[in-house]
DNA sequence: CTGTTAGCGCTTTCAA
DNA sequence: TTGAAAGCGCTAACAG
């Protein structure tokens, strides 16, 4: 039974068909788990996401579990809203589990990490290497991300292209990378361009959108107010808008807005917001391969890939009522052209 | 060393401590699949879920991975994005997988029942149950889910109280249980209100924003165009809020919006959005607790759970212009008590 | 090509 | 209180 199943090469025709009649009668199914058991392969998968209720990850998980059952695999989640604290744990729970490998859209790596090393298990993190990083530190750990930096920085650019001085920039706390990194992109695209970042205009430290609002508002009654702002992710920027609206400054007139990631609702705002836009179902769908592939291919190295981002431009910019070709926009074609490279809307997505 | 694990009772102290030693020492774990091959249980549950990106989803997969994380329970997630048709496969599937119990968001229930009924895996729906539907027809079957239809009247109810005799619909296709329900509930208001609902205003087969939109502009460009719009859910009333919008009508003044779900950005649009919302995470964890209370106790027979939902009045429906307290809107105090009763917010949500 | 056997890591039962 | 043995459902190796 097991060698007809198991589609083996020696097996006579007519036994294969006896065999196979059986299983339809009985409604016979392998158990997965007698089969992990000797096998030593679970074809399991685990994903750690810190908050499912956000589209963006919700796009992740979608990208996840499809590459995965596309292989053969299953995924069990993870879900640690709220309490980073107990992620630990429950990631070691999935040892017990026997899961082939992990994919981690993190919330404290460094401390992630080391909770990875101890249990050898392969995994993905969703999210770029932080700096000096290198794959000798953790053989079993790869990275698919994009660029974080390089999607601030496009976004700025496109601002200060537009005339922009004045940036005001909404981040998250400092600790997470992903927005230190687009922070990082704000400031270098202000050096290329010579000019001086105003500290009062760059505001971290912001965990939801209340804060995101009242920073808005602050920034607004300073003597000297910000023409754009920069969020680090459209749920900021959201936000912010509502903030402007209701301030009576308008959106892009008053204000220009740029937001990050491209978040389903973003096109359909009331003022549809520019934003930076990630493959992020590719991403899941990239990873997942990737992991499946170097449990399938033990020997199979860690890597790192960087997937591009790509600036869509909308109404909140401000763009369109100033140039007919958004792609014209900007001096500096390589930028744009690099992020848009192999990047053309979320295939398979829809 | 399984007596120690287990806790059991007949172990000497010093033994206990001489195991539990080794068992640091090792970083040993007991593995899941052996242990679920031997007591015929996985502590598994399977989740079936059709949108993932989904913000009120994605909420709901919260509650449920939290409970039943909680309980001991992990969560294999079914992503059946896009396919209805490799549904059934999938969950044929879970069978191998040996999960103890599902848990559905469906598409299409008559079907789905059908592949669970050859399963025999105990069940519980994310739904009302289907009119006419008794235990007896799978006693394996629990639901759990808000009462659309009440939802449904409540909105309208509310917007007929505030003068609204034009009112629009906004639904997805018929074949969504929830969206028939809710239209249901949309059409007994106007009943009660002895008004006559104009089949133009009617429109179903929404299965996009996109499509929302178009259907809404058609509206207003009907010769009489409505004076509110009730949309089957957040998603539709957020494209028709930016249609309106863009066609130069104010919302609330020109048209009033109620939508359904309360999305996590509702209250964040440039027009906050008056939305029925329910506790949808809870609901997550109130089905799973369900199951597993099913699974550990065979004998415990399904259930009909029904949560109740509540109308959050905002801007968009106009009646804060009109009114101090939102309570004191409307004649029926039944409604609105009912309605409210033992909901107060998300509990354990943030 | 096919029947048989050992053993994956655990729990349970039966002796000791 | 603990050691030993059987067996959960499967695969792999080894004979036949």
């Amino acid at each position: 039974v097991s060698r007809v199943l198991n589609g083996h090469v020696s097996v006579r025709a007519a036994t294969r068909v006896r065999v196979e009649a059986a299983v339809q009668q009985l409604g016979y199914r392998p158990s997965a788990l007698a089969r992990g058991l000797v096998n030593g392969r679970s074809h399991t998968l685990g994903f750690a996401v810190y908050a499912l209720h956000n589209p963006t990850l919700g796009l992740l998980a979608h990208g996840v579990a499809s590459a995965a059952h596309l292989r053969g695999y299953d995924v069990i989640i993870v879900d640690s809203f709220g309490d980073a604290d107990s992620r630990g744990e429950r990631i070691a729970k999935l040892v017990e589990r026997r899961v082939d490998g992990l994919l981690l859209a993190p919330t404290r790596l460094e401390e992630e990490l080391s909770t990875i090393r101890r249990t050898g298990i392969k995994t993905v993190v969703f999210d770029t290497a932080p700096e000096g990083y290198t794959d000798d530190d953790d053989p079993l750990v790869s990275f698919v991300g994009t660029d974080n930096a390089r999607g601030g920085h496009v976004a700025t650019h496109h601002l200060l292209e537009l005339g922009h001085r004045r940036i005001g920039f909404l981040g998250y706390p400092h600790t997470i990378q992903g927005s230190k990194d687009r922070l990082q992109g704000y400031r270098r695209a202000h050096d290329e361009h010579g000019i001086q970042v105003d500290p009062a205009l760059v505001v971290e430290d912001l965990h939801d959108m209340e804060a995101a609002r009242a920073a808005t508002c602050q920034l607004m009654e300073n003597g000297r107010p910000p023409t754009a702002i920069f969020a680090v992710n459209d749920e900021l920027a959201i936000a912010a808008l509502q903030a402007l609206t209701w301030r009576g400054s308008h959106v892009p007139d008053d204000v220009a807005l740029v937001g990050f990631d491209d978040t389903p609702l973003a096109a359909w705002l009331t003022v549809p917001l520019t934003t930076i836009a990630m493959p992020i179902a590719e991403i899941g769908r990239i990873a997942t391969n990737l992991l499946i592939d170097q449990i399938e291919h033990p020997a199979a190295p860690a890597q790192r890939v960087v997937v591009p981002s790509r600036l869509i431009v909308r109404e909140s910019c401000g763009a369109s009522k100033k140039v007919a070709q958004p792609d014209k926009v900007g001096s500096m074609p390589v930028m744009t052209t690099r992020c848009c490279d192999g990047y053309r809307g979320h295939p398979g997505d829809k």
